[in-house]
DNA sequence: ATAGGGTTAG
């Protein structure tokens, strides 16, 4: 073998199997050959080679037989073992060595850092005889990769002010990555400022850190010039943070423009995309994409992949498509991370499995907060209450603490079940409850019945109520028939949210069943004057693992003329039987919108009717709705569940409502 | 060194 004409010595080595990486194995025997294995640097530049790509029991071998060791050859060995992951043995050589170096000392920072072992990290750190900049850098880094914003930036602080040392590139991209965290645009603003005083010089990580800080603290329009103005440094990474950039504020537009517009991919790119949509309620999209992908074939779903889409899928209540998704994550064998885990328990349940979420849960090795958070959840919109109190309980037992969430989901919980005394037990445990605890508290009073304390509660909150309290109280109101509070409530409400359709909706239909029709048209009237629109949502039945989606007065569906004959076919039936009388009040609306060739049919009631159309007769049907159910809509459920002998299991946004031979199981809902 | 994931809500 011949480098620029000469033998390779002892110098050249080393930096030739660095550079050759794995493909430095057939090296090794090139150099025992030669002579060099004997050099000291030789030596330590193959043993790196096997501690970096392994395996490491080569590296140890070489390690174990050296007469003499440097420095360095411990700092390999310790290195490579935390790289492949063996910390027991990093630790036992760090223990064992005689002379430690600055660069010994970093290893076992960057180690425990990487562990996620903050802690420990910080314990080497300050122990540390001297620290030269990468040792401020490993820790740095540390805090910002593992989420400890807080901590990093402390630390910098330290370093600037009194730690001897000057920032350098790296630096400034941990720096800048725990601020992304903060997403503070003050904080974003001092540290540009601090870039521009001290003339940095910006590499394309910084400027990419950069681009992602401008993203993550609000300001859309700079971290867009910082990615126009990149050049060659635009790689996918920064793709990948502007597209994120725009989902996160729910432009989904511009970031499906740059996915497609994108030189080349990887799995974040997908996963961005993916996620994006599943975020912003645009689950169905999220799957659409997730096939692309799979069908691509030169990016494979990995775990991430997979939380997005089975959260997605459990939005769309899509049991079939959920469990399709799970089976290609098996036959891939890709891994499950606890978010997977949550995101199945997540999907079971609003898919109405409540066994299976309970089965995964306990399948779980290790669990998390949002994992008892999830299934309590679950258990709420279930109407089981009780379940949802014990395991906030034994949440304790198992050594977690409930966080603000979990108080939110066990009280909406007690609120659905109508559990008075135990709600009040559960907010009373709270040590400084938010605005949201007490807005479900007040629905809790509300759905049992006692207004005049709810509304004393509201008067006692130590901050400012906020929409979703008087919400509560106006829905209770509307429920238990009370217009004085109602008309309090919704006073309020116009107020803080003078552009909430809902509001308005709930006010006139609370008028409606008390027959104060001139109200009615009055609330209705200030609607139009007002220039409020009324909110719609999207309706899903899942049939033969296909999604088949509804919104209101929907012709656009294939089997659309179908769906509104027997819709009209439902209509006479009903009235045939003498539900249409009886109920003139609540179906008054219905009537109105069918006359105008059924414009406004309810996304719901059109996808129940398909749903009536292609499943097995006495088949249980399934719909998921994106906003909350209407309640004429509820009326008709019990209706047709009656007329045709089958269940209609409907989801809200939150909730579930099984109709069955003319009966609902939520009771107080309107 | 820079990019991506799960839970709440009238």
């Amino acid at each position: 073998m011949r480098v620029s004409g000469i033998l390779p010595d002892a110098f050249v080595f080393p930096i030739v199997i660095k550079a050759l990486g794995t493909r430095g194995v057939w090296l090794h025997g090139h150099v025992v050959k030669m002579g060099h294995g004997g050099d000291c640097f030789v030596r330590n530049a193959v043993m790196d080679m096997y501690a970096r790509h392994g395996p490491i029991e080569f590296a140890r071998r070489l390690f174990d037989e050296m007469s003499e060791r440097m420095v360095a050859d411990w700092n390999c060995m310790i290195s490579g073992y935390w790289r492949w992951g063996d910390e027991v043995e990093a630790d036992k050589l760090f223990g064992s060595m005689g002379v430690r170096n600055v660069i010994t000392w970093t290893a076992m920072v960057t180690g425990y850092s990487k562990r996620g072992d903050l802690v420990s990290a910080r314990r080497y750190f300050d122990q540390m005889p001297e620290k030269n900049v990468v040792s401020w850098n490993a820790m740095l880094s540390g805090y910002a990769q593992n989420g400890f914003a807080e901590e990093g930036l402390e630390l910098f602080n330290e370093m600037v002010s009194g730690g001897g040392v000057q920032p350098d590139e790296t630096t400034w991209v941990a720096v800048i990555s725990s601020c992304s965290d903060r997403a503070d645009p003050k904080l974003a603003n001092s540290l540009v400022n601090m870039l521009k005083e001290k003339n940095v010089r910006l590499n394309g990580f910084v400027k990419t850190a950069l681009l992602d800080m401008y993203a993550k603290c609000g300001n859309l329009a700079a971290a867009r010039k910082t990615f126009d103005e990149l050049g060659t440094f635009r790689n996918v990474v920064a793709w990948n943070a502007m597209i994120s950039a725009y989902t996160r504020v729910g432009d989904l537009k511009s970031a499906r423009e740059l996915f497609d517009r994108m030189p080349r991919k990887n799995v974040v790119s997908w996963n961005s995309m993916i996620a994006g949509y599943a975020q912003n309620g645009e689950s169905a999209m999220a799957i659409e994409v997730f096939k692309e992908m799979i069908n691509s074939k030169d990016t494979k779903p990995d775990e991430v992949t997979m939380v997005s889409v089975i959260s997605a899928c459990g939005h769309l209540g899509a049991l079939e498509l959920g469990n399709w998704a799970l089976n290609y994550a098996r036959k891939n064998q890709i891994p499950t991370s606890i978010s997977g885990y949550n995101a199945m328990i997540f999907m079971y349940s609003k898919c109405g499995n409540m066994k299976d979420a309970e089965r995964v849960f306990h399948e779980m090795e290790r669990k998390d907060v949002i994992s008892f958070n999830t299934l309590i959840t679950g258990f709420a919109a279930h109407g089981d209450g009780l379940s949802a109190v014990n395991l906030m309980w034994k949440m304790k037992e198992y050594g977690f603490q409930p966080d603000r969430i979990t108080y939110i989901s066990v009280l909406t919980a007690c609120s659905h079940a109508g559990l008075l005394e135990e709600g009040k037990k559960v907010f009373e445990s709270i040590g400084a409850p938010d605005v949201d605890h007490y807005a479900c508290m007040i629905d809790l009073l509300g759905r049992v019945g006692k207004l005049d304390e709810a509304k004393r509660l509201i008067e006692k909150m130590p901050m400012a109520p906020h929409a979703g309290v008087y919400g509560s109280l106006l829905n209770a109101s509307r429920i238990r028939k009370r217009i004085d509070i109602g008309e309090f409530a919704a006073k309020e409400l116009f107020r803080i949210e003078p552009e909430n359709s809902g509001n308005y909706v709930l006010l006139s239909n609370m008028y409606a069943s008390m027959g104060r029709w001139n109200d009615v048209e009055r609330i209705r009237g200030e609607m139009k004057t007002g220039g409020v629109m009324k909110t719609t949502g999207w309706s899903y039945v899942e049939y033969n693992g296909k999604l088949h989606k509804f919104i209101v007065g929907d012709t656009s569906h294939e089997r659309s003329k179908d769906i509104y004959k027997l819709l009209m076919e439902l209509r006479k039936k009903m009235k045939l039987a003498g539900y249409m009388a009886d109920k003139e009040s609540v179906l008054r609306d219905v009537e109105e919108e069918e006359k105008e060739e059924m414009v406004g049919t309810h996304s719901e009631k059109l996808a129940v009717c398909f749903g009536l159309l292609v499943s097995e007769p006495g088949a249980v049907i399934r719909v998921v709705k994106n906003l909350r159910v209407c309640w004429d809509c509820h009326e008709a459920m019990k209706i047709i569940s009656k007329l045709e002998g089958r269940e209609i299991i409907l989801r809200d946004n939150n909730r579930f409502h099984s109709f069955h031979n003319g009966l609902c199981s939520c009771k107080d809902y309107w």
